[in-house]
DNA sequence: ACGTAGGATGCAAACGTTCGCAACGATGCC
DNA sequence: GGCATCGTTGCGAACGTTTGCATCCTACGT
């Protein structure tokens, strides 16, 4: 292993200019900077990350804690988070926690003495045990909660703007498919209801149950969707849409014909699905690269200015940092059935 | 910060003993370790990575490349790799190189220096930048590369299997729709193509080009597998699978009655397709546990024992390890049309 | 009863880096 | 021309842990 060490001694200065002219090259004269870094690079230096963190008291590391990998949301978030913290020179630990609050808030306790900051993806986790991340570095996603930094996307508005849409098409009765009990989207999701519910006091809603929110969550809810009366459903995530759509077909209620779908969040799945989904969309790449821009941001202005040429971040937002959301129009919602 | 000092001080014994009773707790006296414990617990003494890490050479975490997040494929890898390293003590460093080889290489290099080892998922780099990675604890998935160890599923079983499951439905002509040229898989895919078509010289095979490993790849060789006559079709991975059945489906092409589609690796993608799709299982979440754990092994026994009651590792395999795969016949295939 | 083996613990050095402080030389100003 | 100032560099301590070695004590064997 070449140390910083050996990279003085070829270069012939002592390790402190070498340390510097790596991290802050303005302290030290161009041609010493220049010998120096060619002899690094010559040599192949890496610098130790464990010393400079235990020295300097950073890790370069941030930590991302998701409920579900296999979910192409959070992979969409993650894929987002990943890159960004890539351009502003750090690396990404990934944990899943299994839509399990119990093992998040191990995971949060355990990763928080290995990085710098945490992502709290839609967590799961009871508050209480947000509170205790507290003092720590944290920026949430999808969950506001006092005065912890956040970034959400403006679900409450893509629900009025899918019932908004529902009611064009003369849908009177639309049905919503709720996510996980813990879950804060689930609750803004409801939310936006309630809101679309006094916009348009003709459109009845009506709440079925809590579901998982995968495919099947959708699937078990779709009788209780048929028997509901609704003409039209949102559901919590495309997944569950995906679920529905699936089982409806089994029991021959035609989609969008007999029935209309919305989904949410316009993962890559709702293309690709027969027919394709009408959904709300949020850009969840730029979701992840703005929690990421906010923690680093909270770290200190330190390494901020190495955010270079590469991605320009967003200016930096108010505490809470909500995105925007885009009603994506495709096949799965049509005129409601007259009769 | 609580520190080493800090319980020792409290516990009444020195450093050394506090370091010892956590980490080899047989080399200390029953008594002793059970204050020592106690006391860290009290405290809420997190040992510091960063400080191990220096002191011991290693730093408790691994890195994990694949090319693409969003693909289900490998969001399951790292959902296995994932779970398994968190057994073994380790956290994961996830990195997504966006299907660019260049930036894979560079990002393995800078994970080398602040990771004990790392998992290569379906490398697309070129294999000289590979050998660069030999002298680091490196192990393959999906691709094998000369004395480096590698963990794969048995694609090129999984395309006989699949051929003969399409020649017993009376299919004579069947298309394989390539994916990236880079891959390795694509390449065992092939020489699967190879052994079925010695096994069965009855069974015509026609290839059609190289495509990107999405939904849109399929959607492109859609037309070209029409044109090309064969009654069945062979996809890349289910992605690609599920862009065919779009594109055919949009002209009129019915899948299964007119083609059937065959897919691969059965992603959570293929049941929620319509039809579902018959494909070529692996457990992936076993692939990338299987990496884990043969990465740790060959990182010494240190840590070895530490994978207690949690998951038992599968036992310790040869230099190449290869898993089972299985053929999931779902809608997707039916009886070759008779003309 | 004495010597010794071995278990338990402590001491102190290292790991590679960062950073406060000081030294040095050169430049500019009065 | 001397003194102050500033830019550039070096010295050495510190970060928190692990670990080789020394030390102490207990208990055993002869």
């Amino acid at each position: 292993m070449v140390t910083v060490r050996d990279v003085a001694r070829e270069s012939g200065v002592s390790i402190s200019t070498v340390s510097r002219a790596l991290a802050e090259p303005e302290r030290v004269a161009p041609e010493t900077r220049d010998r120096v870094v060619a002899v690094a690079n010559r040599l192949g230096y890496r610098p130790n990350r464990a010393a400079s963190g235990l020295r300097a008291g950073r890790t370069g590391a941030l930590g991302l804690v998701v409920p579900d990998l296999e979910n192409p949301y959070f992979a969409s978030v993650t894929k987002g988070v990943q890159a960004r913290a890539r351009q502003t020179g750090h690396a990404v630990f990934v944990v899943d926690a299994g839509e399990d609050p119990a093992l998040e808030t191990e995971l949060v306790t355990g990763l928080r003495s290995q990085t710098d900051g945490l992502v709290l993806c839609s967590p799961r986790a009871a508050e209480a045990d947000l509170d205790a991340a507290r003092d720590a570095p944290v920026v949430l996603v999808n969950l506001r909660h006092d005065g912890i930094p956040s970034v959400s996307s403006d679900d409450a508005h893509g629900v009025v703007l899918a019932v908004e849409h529902l009611r064009a098409l003369g849908h009177r009765r639309v049905a919503y498919v709720g996510g996980p009990d813990r879950s804060w989207s689930d609750a803004r999701r409801r939310a936006g209801l309630e809101a679309a519910r006094e916009r348009y006091p003709d459109v009845e809603t009506v709440t079925v149950g809590s579901f998982r929110p995968r495919v099947e969550g959708g699937r078990a809810a779709a009788d209780l969707v048929v028997a509901s009366g609704a003409t039209a459903v949102l559901a919590y995530n495309d997944l569950v849409a995906l679920g529905l759509v699936a089982r409806l077909r089994e029991r021959g209620v035609d989609v969008p014909r007999d029935l209309s779908v919305v989904g949410f969040d316009d993962t890559f799945v709702a293309t690709l699905a027969s027919p394709p989904l009408t959904t709300v969309r949020t850009d969840l790449a730029r979701l992840g690269a703005r929690a990421v821009d906010r923690l680093v941001a909270a770290l200190g202005t330190r390494r901020g200015a190495a955010a270079d040429a590469d991605g320009s971040p967003d200016p930096m937002p108010s505490p809470d940092d909500v995105l925007p959301v885009e009603l994506m129009v495709r096949d799965s919602t049509t005129l409601a059935p007259t009769r």
